[in-house]
RNA sequence: GGGGGCGUGGUGUAGCUGGCCUAACACGCGGCCCUGUCAAGGCCGAGACCGCGGGUUCGAAUCCCGUCGCUCCCGCCA
């Protein structure tokens, strides 16, 4: 037997127990004489003792052990002497007087050091992910993980769910992201595709009178990388029948605020029950569909004011449609003109022209890049709009809509990040309802859905399908969580009909439709219950939980920027034999 | 597809307005000393020719061009 006990559960109670441990070096300390090994497992830290003169043989083992050597040692649980305990370890009031240490396996020098929490370069880390796994960070990211899936998984079975596994070798639907294709070496020339969540199957879960439906499901899109996206990830998935929004938004809400208490009762919610915005308010209010509620910094909407104002800018930005609206920069009125160009810099990508400001200072001067344009009554109401007060710092876009909420809900990000805004422990969940139904693509022209082709509309706005699309409303809901995008859901379609009438809506033609969801179709026509679902993802839920700020930190094995595996060197070329199997020829491998 | 940042010993950085760099510092690594430390300590030492290629120059880690890699972002992500 390797172990009788783990290296973290070992306390002064133990003291005078013949133990054996086995793991890793952590650390080694030689005095000339005594040496002190700190030997750790998943389960902690404690200190090796080698005297020379206790146990000779031991001390003569520990002098060539190195950092990272796997080690068993033999020995027996001593109080430390007083005054000697480490209280910054949890096993610090002990050590282990070693008889006996034994070199299971030595290591070379690791590439970077596993004992302390330093920067290193990541793809170094990636390279080297079973020895980065390591390191006291990234094994407690691992930790969370299972326990929030394992939370989840209690959570949902108490709840009468039952995970059903769905297939990872299914059909291509081109209508959403990229697919990864799985060639088929049965039928030449056909192809399986990778789920890019397991949409179609939990809703015929449904049909087949599941009712109660979940999975910790891997899910594949073929797209660009961000710091929260990977090729592959983990979502739980939810079906449940006979239920309206509510009902699903309340089991999520349950779900997750009892996890957070459970799991991660250092953070704390910001609100409970969860604010809920509709997608407009969230717009209008942030500028973005997943606000940081953390702070408020709000937008104000000045078109009002701006309009026949003067001041050119703004006139002209309200007279194409758009509208003028600013944020309040608490306290920041000294921020210089360079700084404050800066900010214009930051928002330009995203298409806006200028970036007006005002700012009060303290001594009650007004520095301005257009006051001077304004009557004095337009000042004050634009002030009192902002809640301005001396010190503050109001910043205004003019341009269309889009423009002003984008390049608007970005700097308000951003300057929360700068400013300090946003309290690392608060968690600022809230839902998003009330989603246009579908968004007009400029470069498709056409409409696409706003969710999800299966997606219901709001039944009251049915009608509006035929007369104004841009209009309805859908029966979605995302779950927001401070500048993350956690989840999102719907009510689905359950009748033929209406399916079909959206297929028409989204320029799907109706064979290619029959072809690719004749099944969906067919399905509906058996008897198919009311239901809906959501998808909240599990590592950006667990990378807002674990503090980081990138999905990677929080996924075993992630694919780099560029989808690949620079451990194993995936992806890979294929054995020209396997490629013949398969019926596939490579065209080009620039 | 596009834009920004970075690329110097094993790791993290400094140097980068060209010559004092035959590249510095910290950690790590090796050796010696040291019987109580826990980021142990002291002394000594090895280790990069500055991502790669080309150019400018008397002279380049330092300037220019190209290229590759990593990363952040835009597009994309039903």
């Amino acid at each position: 037997m390797y172990k009788t006990h783990t290296c973290g559960e070992l306390r002064a109670a133990h003291e005078g127990t013949e133990v054996s441990l086995a793991g890793w070096v952590h650390r080694r300390r030689d005095h000339g004489g005594v040496i002190f090994l700190d030997l750790r497992d998943r389960w902690g830290i404690v200190q090796i003792t080698a005297h020379p003169d206790v146990e000779p043989e031991a001390h003569a083992a520990a002098i060539d052990v190195r950092n990272e050597f796997v080690l068993q040692v033999r020995g027996v649980v001593r109080r430390r002497p007083a005054g000697m305990e480490n209280p910054g370890l949890a096993t610090g009031e002990i050590e282990i007087e070693a008889r006996e240490v034994r070199i299971l396996n030595p290591a070379r020098t690791p590439p970077f050091v596993i004992n302390e929490d330093k920067p290193v370069d990541e793809s170094v880390r990636l390279k080297y992910r079973y020895l980065d796994l390591r390191t006291e960070r990234m094994a407690r990211n691992l930790v969370l993980r299972h326990r929030v899936v394992k939370f989840i998984r209690d959570y949902m079975d108490a709840h009468g769910f039952i995970e059903v596994e769905t297939p990872i070798l299914f059909k291509t639907t081109p209508e959403g992201a990229r697919d990864y294709l799985v060639p088929s070496r049965i039928h030449p020339g056909k192809f399986y595709a990778l789920p890019q969540s397991p949409q179609q199957l939990k809703q015929l879960l449904m049909v087949a009178g599941i009712e109660r439906y979940f999975q910790i499901a891997r899910c594949f899109r073929d797209e660009d990388q961000r710091g929260d996206r990977q090729p592959e990830f983990t979502q739980l998935d939810v079906e449940m029948s006979f239920v309206e929004r509510e009902d699903v938004m309340a089991l999520a809400e349950d779900l997750f605020t009892r996890l957070v208490a459970e799991v991660v009762p250092a953070k704390r919610l910001q609100a409970s029950p969860w604010p809920r915005l509709t997608y407009a308010e969230a717009m209008a209010r942030f500028g973005k569909d997943n606000p940081d509620l953390r702070f408020a910094m709000e937008l104000k909407d000045v078109t009002d004011l701006a309009q026949g104002s003067g001041f050119k800018v703004f006139e002209e930005g309200v007279a194409h449609g758009g509208h003028v609206r600013g944020l309040n920069v608490k306290g920041q009125a000294e921020w210089s003109r360079k700084q404050i160009d800066e900010l214009l810099e930051f928002i330009r990508p995203y298409g806006a022209k200028g970036l007006a400001y005002l700012a009060l200072t303290s001594s009650g001067e007004v520095r301005s890049s257009f006051a001077k344009f304004l009557a004095a009554d337009r000042l004050q109401a634009l002030q009192a709009r902002l809640e301005a007060q001396p010190g503050d710092l109001l910043l205004f876009v003019a341009d269309k809509p889009s423009v002003v909420f984008e390049s608007l809900g970005r700097l308000r990000v951003h300057l929360g990040e700068r400013l300090g805004l946003c309290d690392p422990n608060l968690l600022a969940f809230c839902w998003i309802v009330d989603f246009p139904f579908v968004v007009w693509s400029e470069a498709e022209k056409r409409w696409d859905p706003s969710h999800h082709l299966f997606t219901s509309p709001a039944l009251e706005d049915i009608p509006l399908l035929d007369s104004a699309p841009g209009q309805a409303r859908g029966q979605q809901y995302d779950m927001v969580l401070n500048n993350y995008e956690v989840g999102g859901g719907s009510i689905r379609i359950h009748d033929r009909a209406l399916q079909e009438k959206v297929f028409q809506l989204i320029g799907l033609d109706p064979r290619v439709a029959r072809e690719r969801f004749g099944h969906m179709l067919e399905a509906f026509e058996y008897g198919t219950p009311p239901h809906g679902g959501i998808a909240p993802g599990i590592d950006r839920l667990c990378m807002v939980l674990a503090g980081e700020e990138n999905i990677r930190e929080v996924i075993a094995f992630p694919k780099n920027q560029q989808a690949a595996d620079v451990m194993a060197g995936a992806p890979s070329t294929a054995d020209p034999q396997q490629l013949q199997e398969l019926s596939i020829r490579v065209v080009a491998a620039e």
